[in-house]
RNA sequence: GGGCGCUUGGCGCAGUGGUUAGCGCAUCUCGUUUACACCGAGGUGGUCGGGGGUUCGAAUCCCUCAGCGCCCA
């Protein structure tokens, strides 16, 4: 037979299994199969990414589950797939094509860049896919889908197809969130908001009259200063503008606020603001009408700082009047720069201001910006914007002032609110999807047949909750090339003749009657939006429509029609006459909301959906939980509620376990630039693919924050090798040369399966007892997702228990001569290990495979029950009433066991007090309380290290000095016969002995407490009198062992 | 400003009213005993963030304060 290592290798194991597994069609889930379904789809990884720790603890609860999920019997689908990641893998391919080609998509142009897009995700689009498979994950690769793949590209336009027409997708100007570094917009989700450390400026202006003379108000202020009212205290229901700006606001209420006038007896109004580059687009200043200091100047003009180059006429804005204003906020005098700021555009439409934009999209100032600021970066600009207003003695002061920023979450700049035309959608199936997941205080008293979704934990229902309350529109467009194109084709026709020249929807749209034919079969497939109303394609004449197709007015001669469509052949109609698709694509999200179905064939009622929708199990970090879980489902609802489904249920998945943050051991996010984030495949290739799923397990509480330390690994990898090596003992006491646990011929030849009740030690009953309670703790763990729970007991129980109690006490009988008693401990331990293992394959998947083939147990199982793979081996069940009586696995071998090691503990301490050679074996005497097995002081004296334990009657009594310990199991002794120092020995069981009295002095304080034993349950009361009990004979056992030594 | 979470030995965490508050790592001592030094045996180390309350009894429930973190505005 072959030497085997002494150590696991799992180098030499892993890709063995899983390409096995893969040959098998192990990970392949079967819509056909009449097994109950487990299902879960993957979060998708972006194309571009590499595997990093998240993903690691994400795809390793996965594969738990799914794994889990075989073993118990289920058909389960684990749907893996990747998502194309707009702006992320749009950007390396920039960058790219900027290193090596020193070119610019646009010197390429749309089309040859997507190409190249393209070949980018060919080429490297499938990293993570093949990282995942190095961990283990048995995703059902057959199935693997990418959100740009030509059936779920057709998906997202019927998706937007359908929410068009339903009114709830429409393109509108509004403020927006701008990347100037992506360009494009972005939702408000991917803003992410930063305090930022910057200034706030004053300036001051000088308030007029409409015609720039000096302003004359009825109440003329003193000279010395206008501030004679105190600022009224802020009404707390007022929303205020500029709020976002206000935190940390203390210290920032100007001093001094209040119209100021001069001795010329002009009038000086001071604004705060942290940007002053916008003040060439302001349009207006804003004060609170209900504010006494500037009530009276509503309605007069001030004067414009910027540009400084602008004639006067040119340079007044107006002083509205808006509740909106918070008059504790800076001076109360709130400038509106309407078309760069979220607030300031909606003041600016309260009043009807113009907008004047001086930001260009890459966030350079414009020429409106006036002379010295035209084309200076936005950040530079509000340098020189400060200079020049000291420039004009319009500069007060400057405060350090910190508020939060929106950044791009992406491009990791500070957005730009900013006006233009994008695609906004009004979330479908809000209400369903608010009710369906299930919040805390509901979980009572509710039949669970009311299915709802879970949470895990349950507390990110309430985030989950106020978000789909506070929600706003998704704008859903974004500037760039690489996406799902926006399916609407835009035409402009003249006004005056579209009514004569085109006689019906579909000649307008140059369809043929062939086409038109299919259209109406289809006609789901188009709407058609024309001057901003949706008219149906079958209306013969454009006239009956009821446009105004005719419009009278000179200045607006077009008329713009719009063509929202997936039908192919209405495009191809649509593209010969010049008929324009819009530029935009839409945000990566709006695809991956469609995952849960749109990967199983939807809209078809496919056999796939009909089986795993909706699934069990969705699997993802907290970050995302707007972003993708509630979006999908609202989807959910929106797409599979309808009735061609057929769903009791249209949610996309029953339970959402939340991961927590991998962080580092100091608690640090994980970040290429702080270089704390390890590679994952370096960890594999040093410790194994189970070692590291076992040590981020291990270390990963519900629900909290993971900090990672490779010493995590490194412990799962010693886990392995002890597991590994627990096999290797066993194969060597099969009595052969066979000690091999991964030579299958060596461990079936021996294998034994029957366990003879009759001659079950103690220990026997013990170990079987504590792997019956592992059993129900892992799968306990395992059913309410407390997987660091499931790994504790299944550490506890394999190296506290298994390795360390009994198959150190298993060695007596195999070093012993009783052929029958080795049998059937080698048929316990058989036992437990093949439960062990089946306990372990969920999250050490390779070892487990290769001691279940290694070890027999594969041998011993129906081929599509363990036979071929444990991953199908049933999963450990607890025992049954009826196998605890065939056993015989009842309290009182527990407690023989129990208190057995018990006594070797104490045995092993008095070796150690009395400083003796721990390499020398003893003569222990042990005086019995009761019968005692012979097997039993086999064990002792195994596990004592003696030489000999030599049993004695109840009539024996010590010499004087002899060190003892005893426990309910008897007395041991250590005869010495003198020579010894037994100081140490003495003054530990003194301290013994005072800890006890202090435990019974409190217990009996308690019972002598009427309050206490009157009020107590009789159950707790029990418990207490017995544990007096058991201190008092724990301290006649003290002392009588410090009266043995004299 | 609102919401959520966290605070237990040096570190990371269990412990949601009832024994002596557990576990892993680290640390210290000892040990090359025929599964494993990726190991074994043993030890040190905690007034459970502060204060108050409820209770016979509080790490656990309530109030309050403080610190840290996250999300939303």
């Amino acid at each position: 037979m072959t030497e085997i290592p002494k150590a696991y290798e799992p180098q030499s194991v892993e890709d063995k299994w899983y390409d096995f597994w893969q040959k098998q069609g192990c990970f392949t889930a079967d819509p056909k199969s009449a097994k109950p379904a487990y299902s879960i789809v993957i979060p998708p990884p972006n194309v571009t990414g590499m595997l990093h720790m998240g993903h690691v603890l994400n795809n390793t609860i996965q594969d738990i589950l799914s794994r889990k999920a075989r073993m118990d019997g289920k058909e389960v689908l684990w749907l893996p797939g990747t998502d194309h990641a707009g702006i992320a893998t749009q950007v390396q391919v920039e960058k790219a094509l900027k290193k090596e080609e020193k070119k610019t998509k646009y010197d390429l142009g749309r089309e040859e860049f997507l190409k190249r897009v393209w070949a980018w995700k060919e080429e490297k689009g499938g990293i993570i896919i093949n990282q995942l498979k190095k961990l283990g994950a048995s995703c059902d690769w057959t199935r693997e889908r990418f959100t740009m793949d030509p059936e779920y590209s057709r998906c997202v336009q019927k998706v937007f197809v359908e929410l068009y027409k339903k009114g709830l997708i429409y393109r509108g100007k509004r403020m927006v969130n701008w990347c100037p570094v992506s360009q494009t917009a972005l939702s408000d989700e991917e803003v992410e908001m930063k305090p930022q450390k910057g200034f706030m400026y004053h300036f001051r202006v000088e308030a007029v009259q409409a015609d720039g003379s000096p302003v004359k108000v009825a109440a003329t202020p003193s000279s010395q200063s206008a501030v004679s009212a105190p600022p009224p205290s802020r009404p707390t229901e007022t929303p205020s503008v500029g709020a976002r700006d206000t935190v940390g606001d203390e210290g920032v209420a100007a001093t001094g606020c209040g119209p100021e006038m001069d001795d010329a007896g002009r009038l000086w109004l001071t604004i705060a603001t942290t940007r002053p580059e916008t003040i060439p687009g302001d349009t207006a200043v804003a004060v609170n009408p209900k504010d006494p200091r500037y009530a009276p100047l509503i309605g007069k003009f001030i004067v414009r700082p910027l540009p400084a180059e602008l004639p006067l006429a040119q340079k007044l804005i107006p002083i509205v009047g808006d509740e909106h204003v918070d008059f504790a906020f800076g001076t109360g005098v709130l400038k509106v720069t309407p078309a760069h700021d979220k607030a300031d555009f909606d003041i600016g439409t309260r009043h009807q201001l113009p907008l004047i934009e001086v930001i260009n999209a890459d966030g350079s100032m414009n020429a409106l910006a006036g002379g010295p600021l035209a084309g200076l970066d936005r950040f530079k600009a509000r340098k020189v914007a400060v200079e020049l207003l000291k420039e004009q003695g319009a500069f007060v002061e400057e405060k350090p002032y910190e508020n939060n920023v929106g950044f791009s979450q992406r491009a990791d700049v500070p957005i730009e609110p900013r006006l233009s035309e994008q695609w906004f959608l009004k979330y479908p199936a809000v209400a369903q999807s608010k009710a369906c997941v299930e919040q805390e205080d509901e979980s009572v008293g509710r039949s669970p047949r009311q299915s709802k979704i879970q949470f895990h934990p349950q507390r990110w229902a309430k985030v989950y909750d106020h978000w789909l309350t506070n929600i706003q529109d998704w704008c859903i467009s974004r500037q760039l090339w690489w996406g799902h194109r926006i399916p609407v084709w835009e035409r402009t026709f003249d006004c005056f003749s579209i009514g004569s020249v085109y006689t019906s929807v579909s000649d307008l749209l140059s369809i043929s009657s062939k086409t038109q034919e299919f259209i109406g079969k289809e006609s789901s497939d188009v709407v058609v939006i024309i001057d901003g109303k949706q008219v149906t394609t079958d209306a013969k004449k454009l006239l009956d429509l009821g446009l105004e197709l005719n419009k009278t007015d000179e200045e607006v001669r077009e008329i713009k029609v719009q063509v929202c469509t997936v039908n192919s052949k209405i495009i191809s109609a649509l593209e010969l006459e010049r008929w324009e698709q819009d530029p935009d694509v839409l945000d990566t999200w709006f695809s991956s909301w469609l995952w849960p179905f749109a990967t199983m064939g939807w809209p078809e009622q496919t056999a796939m959906l009909k089986k795993f929708y909706p699934t069990t199990d969705l699997v993802t970090g907290p970050d995302i939980i707007f972003f993708w879980v509630a979006r999908m489902i609202m989807a959910g609802y929106e797409f599979m509620g309808t009735p061609q489904f057929a769903l009791p249920d249209a949610m996309p998945f029953r339970n959402v376990y939340f991961t927590g943050i991998i962080r580092d051991k100091q608690g640090r996010k994980m970040s290429k630039t702080l270089g704390n984030s390890p590679d994952p495949l370096e960890l594999i290739a040093k410790y194994g693919a189970d070692a590291l799923r076992f040590g981020t397990m291990r270390s990963a509480p519900l629900g909290q924050d993971v900090l990672f330390d490779e010493k995590d690994v490194e412990l799962g990898r010693n886990f392995c090798n002890k597991l590994w090596n627990a096999c290797r003992f066993r194969q060597m006491q099969s009595g052969g040369d066979a000690a091999s646990p991964n030579c299958a011929e060596g461990g079936a030849a021996t294998f034994e399966a029957e366990i003879n009740p009759e001659l079950l030690t103690s220990d026997d009953k013990w170990i079987l007892l504590r792997l019956d309670q592992a059993i129900k703790e892992v799968s306990e763990a395992l059913n309410t997702y407390n997987f660091a729970t499931a790994v504790q007991a299944l550490y506890r129980f394999f190296w506290s228990e298994y390795c360390d109690w009994y198959v150190e006490a298993s060695k007596a009988a195999f070093f012993g001569e009783d052929a029958k008693l080795k049998a059937n401990k080698l048929a316990v331990i058989d036992f437990v290990l093949g439960n062990t293992i089946r306990l372990f394959h969920p999250f050490l998947p390779f070892i487990t495979e290769e001691l279940w083939h290694g070890m027999g147990f594969s041998q011993e199982m129906p081929e599509n029950l363990g036979g071929t793979t444990i991953m199908f081996a049933p999963w450990p069940k607890p025992f049954s009433a009826e196998e605890r009586d065939y056993f015989g696995l009842d309290a009182a071998a527990d407690q023989i066991a129990t208190a057995k090691y018990e006594l070797v503990g104490l045995g092993r301490n008095l070796r150690r007090e009395l400083k003796l050679d721990p390499a020398k074996k003893l003569k222990f005497i042990l005086r019995p309380a009761g019968d005692l097995a012979a097997s039993e002081v086999e064990v002792l004296k195994l596990l004592l290290n003696a030489e000999t334990v030599e049993v004695v009657g109840k009539d024996w009594s010590p010499a004087k000095g002899t060190p003892s310990a005893s426990n309910g199991l008897g007395e041991i002794y250590l005869p010495l016969e003198g020579l010894i120092d037994l100081g140490a020995e003495k003054a530990r069981l003194t301290k013994e002995q005072e800890k006890i009295q202090a435990e019974i002095a409190r217990v009996e304080e308690k019972l002598a407490n009427p309050n206490f034993t009157q009020k107590v349950p009789a159950k707790v009361l029990d418990e207490h009198k017995q544990r007096l009990a058991d201190w008092q004979t724990k301290l006649a056992q003290v002392k009588t062992s410090l009266e043995a030594l004299g």
